[in-house]
RNA sequence: GCUCCGGUAGCUCAGCUGGAUAGAGCAACGGAUUUCUAAUCCGUAGGUCACAGGUUCGAGUCCUGUCCGGAGUACCA
């Protein structure tokens, strides 16, 4: 509908030598003002010196509008042209949902090309917190709509594992085992805390007692990351999210790719030594100071492997990639891509996507989060407490750029009031349904119904609301903004539930509205059932 | 100081590239069940869209400035 309207204004703007702007449909709030409506006219109005109202007279009048599809338009007040699609159009396009089934919502968008979707990329050194979930269910959630709209999507995730970070953590690990073993040996300054260090110490000790302080630490830190790695995979697991790569950082040097970098840099002359460091001249590209890239400890900070990885990442040749971050990599990033652009590599496919923080509240108070100190909760025992499905939901029902409030003490309350069970509880109604219409012999033939009986008020909506998800789906594409979608789907399930109280589906003394209400509801459970696929929710026949 | 994100109903938040009367959930109050699941529906109340200017037919949305909250500004990641 929307593009058949677009490509008809399109050709009747040039059939008058009037200059196309961007041509926008919307779908007018009120439904007095069409199911579509167009502001062209008013935009042509500056351009063209002429009353919005004529214009649009003028455009209108040589139109050949389809009836099958569209009913008739109007031109009102300000200059809105607003166009009232047909009811066989409403029936057609039922159908043709009924057709497609798990592929309705699908688009070619990304046809034949590739994508990679970066996240998680936490580093072994802890459990996932609350903090990691959102990125997690994002990307994931992100890589879902990719997949849905054609591309061959990698989900991939990255982690750092040569750093300062894992030889704390391996020596704080080796503190722990000592101090099992009955000595006084503290925990390296600034260390891993947590107590899931002394779990894994405790595992450690009873498959190899033998270790001591003597022990290279190595043994310590690749143990760490070992076991640390099956905590949070098993995690990931938990709330469905499987990645198809992980990228291990280590490789990176093995594979000289790190000196490789360094080399291109300097060969831009982009590279100085200073105070035994050296630096990257971040200051000639824009930013306002220089970045260090290898420290005097001879150690490179994360930069430098970041921007070898991306290197990688370009090479591989992905037509699209989208790095989901944390808002405290927002400084990290800038550096990373004007590197990419100055070794004249292609990065205007790189999309960047920053999510804010998750704000826990327990009991009325924030809770800081830090993976170090021992007082973090983490995605486990989030997801122990309200259930995979919940704790997907709530994660991306935000904007990514909106800082997200998880009151604790809220999400384990919710049980009945909780809009992802209100989702569900849609989708269980309809099968609901379904098995008490086979009882009293009413089958759900989609095929044989009479659609065009759907004409009620509430019905109409319903179809309405069905239609739209192909448009949410684009639109979470477009914009890498993924919250439109349980949006999107919480209002469908609104439709429904009027549907639902004003309309009785099964009806013995009607049967031929009974068919077509019920291959309504085949057709909206479709798209319920395609929306928390995407989400990664479970669809309940029962609850 | 500078950079980025946010400020919309009591609370948590939507509001698509500027469009028609600013929405939803929760909380509050009042209703609906001889019925295909009431985990539902309907109604009432609740707003200076942080503030001040500007751009134009038209601003919650764009521009400038101010205030408030968060993140970053590391030889941590």
């Amino acid at each position: 509908m929307q593009a058949y309207l677009e490509t008809l204004i399109k050709s009747r703007l040039e059939q008058l030598g009037w200059k196309a702007p961007h041509i926008q449909l919307s779908r007018p709030k009120n439904a007095d003002n069409g199911d579509w409506a167009s502001n062209v006219a008013m935009i042509l109005a500056r351009e063209l010196k002429k009353a919005p109202l004529q214009i649009a007279e003028e455009l209108m009048e040589g139109m050949e509008l389809d009836p099958h599809i569209v009913e008739k338009y109007e031109i009102v007040k300000p200059g809105f042209i607003n166009f009232f699609q047909s009811t066989n159009y409403l029936t057609d396009e039922l159908e043709r949902v009924l057709e497609l089934r798990e592929d309705f919502g699908k688009n070619t968008i990304g046809k034949g090309k590739t994508a990679q979707v970066e996240f998680v990329s936490a580093n072994p050194t802890g459990p996932l917190t609350v903090g990691h979930g959102r990125q997690t269910v994002l990307g994931d959630t992100l890589a879902s709509i990719l997949t849905s709209s054609g591309y061959d999507v990698t989900r991939e995730y990255y982690f750092n594992n040569a750093g300062r970070q894992m030889r704390l953590l391996g020596e704080s690990l080796k503190a722990r085992y000592l101090q099992l073993k009955g000595s006084q040996t503290v925990l390296p300054d600034g260390g891993y805390e947590g107590l899931y260090l002394l779990d894994v110490a405790q595992k450690l000790l009873d498959e190899q007692p033998e270790l001591s302080a003597n022990t290279d630490v190595s043994i310590f830190k690749d143990y760490a990351e070992k076991s640390i790695f099956a905590i949070i995979k098993n995690s990931l697991e938990r709330i469905g999210v499987v990645h198809d790569v992980f990228y291990n950082e280590r490789s990176l040097y093995k594979d000289g790719k790190i000196e490789e970098v360094l080399g291109l840099l300097r060969d831009k002359d982009l590279i100085y030594e200073k105070d035994g460091a050296t630096w990257f001249k971040t200051s000639e590209l824009g930013v306002d100071q220089d970045r260090v890239l290898v420290k005097s400890s001879g150690e490179p900070t994360y930069r430098l492997p970041d921007i070898a990885y991306h290197r990688e990442k370009v090479a591989r040749g992905f037509d699209m990639v989208v790095d989901v971050f944390g808002a405290d990599h927002i400084d990290a990033y800038p550096d990373v891509l004007s590197a990419l652009k100055v070794m004249g590599l292609k990065h205007d496919h790189i999309h960047v996507v920053i999510h804010q923080f998750v704000t826990l509240v327990r009991s009325g108070e924030v809770v800081k989060m830090s993976t170090r100190k021992a007082n973090f909760v983490t995605l486990d025992e989030l997801i122990d407490e309200v259930g995979a499905d919940v704790v997907r939901y709530f994660y991306i029902m935000r904007s990514a750029s909106s800082h997200l409030n998880f009151d604790l003490d809220l999400a384990k309350r919710q049980t009945e009031e909780n809009p992802v069970f209100y989702l569900q509880y849609a989708h269980a109604r309809i099968s609901s349904i379904f098995r008490r219409a086979k009882e009293r012999g009413l089958k759900v033939d989609t095929s044989r119904a009479d659609l065009a009986l759907l004409d009620e008020e509430f019905t109409v909506a319903l179809i309405n609301e069905t239609l739209a998800f192909p448009e949410v789906i684009e639109r979470c594409l477009t914009t890498l903004e993924v919250h439109h979608l349980p949006n999107y789907l919480f209002e469908l399930a609104t439709a429904l539930h009027k549907f639902y109280t004003e309309y009785k589906v099964i009806d013995l003394d009607q049967p031929d509205v009974s068919k077509a209400r019920l291959a309504l509801l085949d057709a909206v459970q479709v798209t319920l059932r395609n929306g928390l696929r995407i989400l990664g929710i479970t669809a309940p026949d029962q609850m």
